[in-house]
RNA sequence: GGACCGGUAGUUCAGCUGGUUAGAAUGCCGGCCUGUCACGCCGGAGGUCGCGGGUUCGAGUCCCGUCCGGUCCGCCA
């Protein structure tokens, strides 16, 4: 049907008569000359009739946004004057001596071109078009380069793609997960995977050896600006392989996918600990372009009695931090409560402040609501080892150190934005040596990572203090990103056992719920380890998008809908007496209201 | 579950302390135009101000409720 591709019609087709298909992206009417721009997935390009057109001029007359065309032409560069640097096919145009209306269209409920942003709410509902649009064309087409540039990589490291299933089992920890009914065992329930965790690691039972899935996961949790309901892991496991081995893999996958796509060499990747990461940024996935960091104070505010500090100050599990913003004097009063409101959504009760004007006068020259409660020697002591200089502004932070970190360590990174203070494009890192658990407000014990994350001490050590146990686990960040993470799996089945006792499963829920993985244990299963990625997230960075529904073609909005085909939908009954379910008449009820309102569905 | 922002023409938005007939840009329709490229010029059509209730002589504007979209907290092993 076709020659080639609108955006690829290039000096080198000069001359020669070409057939294109596509949409007409706008039309420009001189009278005696239409231009037609003509768009297809590769770009646009110019087709020119004109009254020696002939039939196809009055036709071309009658074209409108959005027709589909097929278009019969001569190529032929424009004349000095006439060429368009700033497209791509701008050194050359068709001239048209045939066109065919392939369909109409009725006019968009919303202009396809870059100058005017669209709500995403119309967006969404006709994600078909919003989908012609360059932008997204260009974010789908690079996520497809992308995977086969994984896979690529992959395969050639000897990697496996083994598919796992859709309708897996319910697991008691993590996500919410979503159910699917089962028709022929009444009253029970399929899940849909959270991730392919236990599979591949029966995988490697299996004598797989390396695996890996590009692979549809789905939790049913709130959404944010990166996270959906059903998203995309690149999922790796490999046996007889050290956390070093399989960091050096991924990490080269990442290098390759950034060079082949983007012509970008990534630097070093630092290795931190969890607990490095805390202390200094606030964070467990810092955002190493910004040059500020936190520094602990407490010690010099422990001996000082004033109000803002008391409390949390004495308190053995309290911390202190603060937050150094070189040249910092400039930001307002105005600002300044505007980043106090900020840190109160991370649970922080204030956020005190001292703008150094003069450091050599520390009564005059320190300008700020809590110096008055300092001693001069604090003062004096606070200044050197923040190594603060006259125009700074250092902010502080007291509180549970959980609140002063995430408090401090989300300003950190609104400062940075705010302020602009990247001192590189890509700063990447690998954080390691997590907590095997952390304790909920009840007491009890849950895996900052999973529960098949192997630790780094015996199961008698792990049982004696759960506390203090790290895992080997290690996450891969990225601008403040978590790419992905992963871990040694636990290939022990005392040691497994002794990790579901600690989180509270006891040996009957084990063995309903884990059964299958405790008895592979038994049978000869290596030591393994792997590494997840969240695809979504890579792409997103990779192509500056702010939202993760911009690198996937048909997301759910915020309250996990589809605004196109308006799923999730009602059911006929018959169908759900199939699945031996009945909804309870309450919420029935008000299902069926909902569906009153919204007769716009088929 | 919670906090905040938004919802006005097809689209993107303006509409001030409540007060004549709710505006602009763009898109759309018609006309003119042989070198434009976000073409230009002239004319035209286009509104349940998300929905429901309340206050008021009077509500796009104020109050209450609700729905939808978004950002975030909780949540996301």
């Amino acid at each position: 049907m076709r020659s080639s591709y609108c955006g690829l019609v290039s000096p080198s087709l000069i001359g020669s008569e070409v057939t294109l298909c596509g949409w007409v992206d706008r039309r420009r009417d001189h009278g005696g000359v239409i231009f037609i721009d003509l768009r297809d997935r590769e770009g646009i390009v110019q087709v020119v009739f004109d009254a020696d057109s002939g039939e196809h001029f009055s036709t071309a007359d009658r074209l409108r946004g959005e027709y589909v065309l097929q278009v019969t032409g001569l190529v032929r560069g424009r004349t000095e004057g006439t060429v368009n640097p700033d497209m791509k096919t701008g050194q050359v145009e068709v001239y048209g001596t045939a066109v065919e209306i392939l369909n109409t269209a009725e006019t968009p409920p919303f202009q396809l071109d870059e100058h005017t942003r669209v709500g995403e709410e119309v967006r969404l509902q006709y994600r078909y078009l919003d989908l012609r649009r360059p932008e997204m064309q260009n974010n789908l087409y690079f996520r497809s380069k992308a995977t086969s540039a994984i896979r690529h990589f992959l395969e050639d490291q000897g990697f496996l793609d083994i598919e796992t299933p859709i309708l897996t089992r319910a697991t008691p920890e993590g996500a919410r997960d979503y159910l699917v009914p089962s028709r022929t065992h009444e009253g029970k329930f399929f899940a849909l995977p959270q991730s392919p965790q236990l599979f591949k690691q029966l995988l490697m039972v299996s004598g797989f050896d390396r695996y890996y899935q590009i692979a549809k996961c789905f939790r049913d949790e709130d959404l944010r600006a990166d996270r959906q309901p059903e998203f995309t892991q690149i999922d790796i496991e490999a046996s007889f392989i050290s956390e070093q081995e399989i960091m050096a893999v991924t990490e080269k996958m990442l290098r390759y996918v950034f060079t082949s796509l983007l012509r970008v060499e990534l630097g070093d990747f630092p290795v931190m600990t969890y607990a490095e990461a805390m202390l200094r940024f606030g964070s467990d996935k810092p955002d190493l372009r910004i040059p500020l960091e936190l520094v602990e104070v407490k010690d010099l505010m422990a001996e000082v009695d004033f109000k803002v500090f008391s409390g949390p100050a004495n308190d053995p599990a309290g911390r202190v931090a603060a937050l150094k913003v070189p040249g910092g004097n400039e930001i307002s009063r105005k600002q300044i409560d505007e980043y106090t409101r900020f840190v109160g959504i991370y649970g922080a009760r204030g956020l005190a402040y001292i703008k150094v004007n003069d450091k050599s006068d520390l009564e005059e020259g320190l300008q700020s609501p809590i110096v008055k409660f300092l001693p001069m020697d604090v003062r004096r002591k606070l200044l050197d080892r923040l190594a603060a200089e006259d125009g700074d502004l250092i902010f502080f932070g007291a509180d549970r150190g959980k609140v002063v970190a995430e408090a401090l360590g989300a300003l950190r990174c609104r400062l940075g934005r705010d302020l602009n203070l990247y001192t590189c494009e890509w700063a990447p890192l690998w954080v390691v040596d997590f907590p095997m658990f952390e304790q909920t407000d009840a007491g009890a014990w849950t895996s900052l990572h999973h529960p098949f994350t192997r630790p780094s001490c015996n199961p008698q050590a792990l049982a004696e203090n759960p506390g203090a146990a790290l895992s080997r686990a290690y996450d891969m960040v990225l601008n403040g990103t978590e790419l992905g993470g992963g871990s040694m799996r636990i290939h022990d089945r005392a040691m497994q056992e002794t990790v579901f006792q600690i989180l509270g499963i006891g040996e009957s829920e084990q063995q309903e719920k884990f059964g299958f993985l405790l008895d592979a244990l038994k049978y000869g299963c290596p030591p393994h380890g792997g590494l997840a990625f969240g695809l979504d997230r890579i792409i997103m960075l990779m192509v500056s998008a702010e939202s993760i529904r911009d690198v996937i073609a048909f997301p759910k909005t915020q309250s996990a809908q589809c605004l196109m085909t308006d799923a999730p939908g009602a059911v006929a009954n018959a169908q759900l007496r199939e699945l031996n379910i009945r909804l309870r008449e309450k919420e029935k009820a008000v299902e069926q209201k909902s569906e009153g309102l919204k007769p716009q569905s088929q």
